[in-house]
DNA sequence: CGAAGTCCTAGTTGGTCAATAGGAATTGAC
DNA sequence: GTCAATTCCTATTGACCAACTAGGACTTCG
């Protein structure tokens, strides 16, 4: 599950992403105004952001946010990985931040830690192959959508 | 994240996959000694998976649980998506439970919704084709591990 | 009838999410 | 040097939910 927070910071770094390269950096008021969040909730994300070594900051008048790099340079994984955590369903299935599970016999041979390294290789590949720039030349794009799923066609 | 119930859930299923094909159903506490899980957390599980038509249960004296289905009819996908909700990392990238989102301009526009398609066609790629007949076949060989990721590999 | 089982309704407890509050520190403009 | 705009830091809150726990009702077979 994707947390609000994580959102947030996607959304945040989309607006960035639109003004990078720009001298002025970009405040937190100006996001929250265009983004409708929170403005104190923001700013607690943008600093876990900052911290992490997505963003530059700068204090003091006329400071604000700007992108550490390129938007083609920063992946949706690794916005998600900072501020959800691991990408995989469950802590032994992560190939960053592996944690073997105490209720699981032999770590090498488990049926449901294989099952979830499958699903977790699907899901980074997907987002890791996706970057703010891929999000944001999609802007405005109709989205090819394949239809949702009823019930009655399973 | 895969919640501790649906995990679980797949550690159950599997132990009645194991018993496919008896004549006699499997007692809660054949597989709750077995998987040492909490005898009456893992009722409230299985009475889930009956209810979802997973199961078929048995009351009284001899009674218990079977598999509904074979198990290679039986995805981890769909047992995940009984328990846990949707694949989905967001409600609006969901394909059987969609719901837009409030705080989105356009939902057939929106770089976040492409995004997070992407990831769950990814997941829900990768789930759906695991099988409990497949886990099983799997138990006791070892994982061909690619490894983890190091911070110092990136 | 009684033992072995499922079924049903309610707690409890601890932790996490999503904010909110209040102010300290920094910087540029005048 | 002061003021206003900004980031930075610490703490707290309320709601919700995951992961159990408790107690007993009901069903079936020997």
């Amino acid at each position: 599950m994707l947390s609000k927070k994580a959102k947030y910071a996607l959304r945040a770094l989309l607006v960035l992403a639109d003004h990078a390269g720009e001298p002025a950096p970009v405040p937190i008021s100006t996001i929250a105004g265009r983004e409708r969040i929170s403005r104190k909730f923001l700013e607690a994300i943008l600093v876990e952001l900052r911290d992490s070594g997505l963003l530059d900051s700068q204090r003091g008048r006329h400071g604000g946010y700007r992108l550490a790099r390129p938007p083609d340079e920063i992946s949706f994984a690794e916005v998600i990985r900072t501020i959800d955590g691991p990408l995989a369903p469950i802590a032994c299935a992560s190939r960053t931040q592996f944690r073997p599970c105490t209720d699981c016999r032999d770590v090498g041979t488990c049926a449901i830690r294989w099952a979830m390294l499958k699903a977790r290789d699907a899901l980074a590949g997907a987002l890791d192959d996706c970057s703010l720039a891929d999000a944001l030349q999609r802007k405005g794009k109709r989205i090819a959508d394949r239809g949702i799923i009823t019930p009655a066609a399973r």
